[in-house]
DNA sequence: CTGAAAGCGCTTACAG
DNA sequence: CTGAAAGCGCTTACAG
């Protein structure tokens, strides 16, 4: 049982009979040491249960094990699994996480990128909350921390990006109800002022307008990009009788709460409107009915953000990223023919 | 535009005309100190942009703003839920959580308290992992740390536990199931070795056998507590054609998997088998058939163990916390009375 | 409140 | 490799 008082690098230079300057070196794996001198250090290491001090080191070297991760919403599957795939890439070469909900509160997202660089992150992974503006990453980008903003772009902003081509994604969407025979259709947006609710519209609407329908003939209106929002938003749509035929929501969870809507107020004619969503999450394949929508693959995006991440921390300079990756459409049961009896 | 070099509490003290001693303690809080002073101090660090390095505080004081969080896999959303919770709760009082997927790996954990440790963090929440063992956590225990651990119980450890009843919740499904005219039962059953599936099991068993169902009768398999799991697992239980009429998930994302093997393969009859699971996910109530489910409420949880920890850290000490919520059945379309033609 | 100084536990030159 | 020492930026006594 490793005693309770707290064991320095002194105590293990003592143990093993060598400098405190070598233990560091061992404990960094820097400068050249004999594989004997190694060993004889993680002995010592371990027989007196050293756990080394994080903060010290930092405080000293200027080094951390820290990364910040701010997201929007951690308990949106989209957040919880693209959080879980950069923590599996982050762990496995050092790092951990420091992970907090930003929500959509501009002030917040200040706060918080203050509180990570107080406590000394090597670098920064967000999910930009609507209407951020750049100058809100200055005392990130003085500092020169590597930062990697996911999802949503902030215009002029010098940090990597990387997300989804929206527009492309909205546009298959709306390809694929056209090519459906659909010709009235309704939009839940997402948030007003975020780059994903910009561009999946558009996407979609140049879809539509490529077939001959006007923006003004589509329906929309925005809503929290939350499960309640789709619910409440398909509601209001579903109660003023507009003839649509097909729904497009912002994302999977938008579109699984209408679908309840869809369920309750059509009742068994739920199926007449055609649905679909956007990130292809985990329960959209399972969802009855099954649910069209776009592959996001937060995994993936978890991955992709964590690889480049340590890139960064491993001193790889150069302008910054700005990566959309290209999605594709799953088609589903929740999208169908239009057949004319349905209006 | 803050200058770009580091600014230090020598620096705001200098602008502010006070000692550095006086900007600690109003950045702290502590002392008294006249309004006016506090003022000048905090106009200081705006005009100079300081931000206070919580490496170097922590470093001297030994108190640290960080709580290391380990949820077995971040991608089940009961432990995304209660996650966004516990950082809602912790951020509320100043703190920040350090978090990691623990999955299934002692090793892992052993290796992750570690970390925390040398992180310097003020507390641990933990979900244990399957077969944990007291003495891996001496080392928190040995540094007094505040340690929480949730859902699942490792015996004779000196910490504190919140949970769920999960002996009364399984026993609240076997009755309903019962009361519903079911004879003929499956159970599959959690992670072996942890305290959950166990508990959950013999809850479940307890009242079949109350209604005089011998456990012996009952096709039982474990699991891991996946999606993929239950999915597998049920098409296992259907393929052998056992003649249960009842089946029995240790929890919700199980269910939900066991829900698309009994679609799959008994196709329109999927309903002729009652199904029901544990946790009451969000998704839960939405799934068609609705699911029958026992209320553990992540968030509560979160917000329960956020409250404890928070309590804790300001010093609240007294014998460890064992507490179980207790649990509501939520009866939904999955289940419902045996009709004798379905056997 | 001030002012000067010690010290938390590391890492990092630096001379040998 | 060693050994002795400085210093990262705070907090904390301590004398005034």
């Amino acid at each position: 049982m490793p005693n309770s008082k707290k064991i320095t690098v002194a105590d293990i230079a003592r143990q093993a009979g060598v400098s405190v300057a070598t233990v560091s070196n061992a404990i960094n794996n820097t400068g050249r040491m004999s594989e004997q001198t190694r060993e004889r250090v993680q002995t010592a290491m371990k027989e007196l249960g050293f756990v080394r001090n994080y903060s010290a080191a930092k405080l000293r070297s200027g080094r951390s094990h820290l990364v910040g991760v701010l997201v929007q919403d951690l308990s949106n599957p989209l957040y919880s699994e693209f959080a879980s795939a950069l923590e599996a890439e982050l762990s496995a070469h050092g790092y951990m996480p420091i992970l907090a909900n930003i929500g959509e509160d501009l002030e917040r997202q200040d706060q918080l990128l203050g509180e990570l660089i107080g406590h000394g992150v090597a670098g920064v992974v967000v999910t930009p909350v609507a209407r951020s503006v750049a100058t809100q990453f200055d005392a990130i980008v003085q500092r020169q921390l590597p930062c990697i903003t996911m999802m949503r772009e902030v215009e002029g902003l010098a940090a990597d990006f990387i997300g989804i081509d929206d527009f492309h994604g909205g546009y298959l969407v709306g390809e694929h109800l056209v090519q459906l025979g659909h010709h009235r259709f309704a939009m839940i947006a997402g948030l007003e002022g975020t780059t994903t609710a910009r561009l999946r519209g558009a996407g979609f609407l140049a879809a539509l307008s490529e077939a001959g329908i006007p923006a003004e003939q589509v329906v929309s209106l925005h809503s929290e990009p939350t499960r309640e929002g789709g619910e409440l938003t398909a509601r209001k749509l579903l109660q003023q009788d507009l003839g649509f035929s097909a729904l497009f929501c912002h994302n999977d969870i938008m579109a699984i709460g209408a679908s309840v809507a869809l369920r309750d107020i059509a009742g068994i004619g739920a199926r007449k409107i055609a649905l679909a969503g956007f990130d292809n999450l985990e329960v959209s394949a399972m969802w009855q009915p099954s649910l069209t929508t776009v592959e996001t693959s937060a995994q993936a995006l978890g991955k992709d953000v964590g690889a480049l991440l340590i890139a960064r921390l491993n001193g790889e300079t150069g302008v910054p990223v700005r990566r959309r990756r290209k999605p594709k459409l799953v088609v589903r049961d929740s999208t169908f023919a239009l057949r004319e009896e349905t209006l």
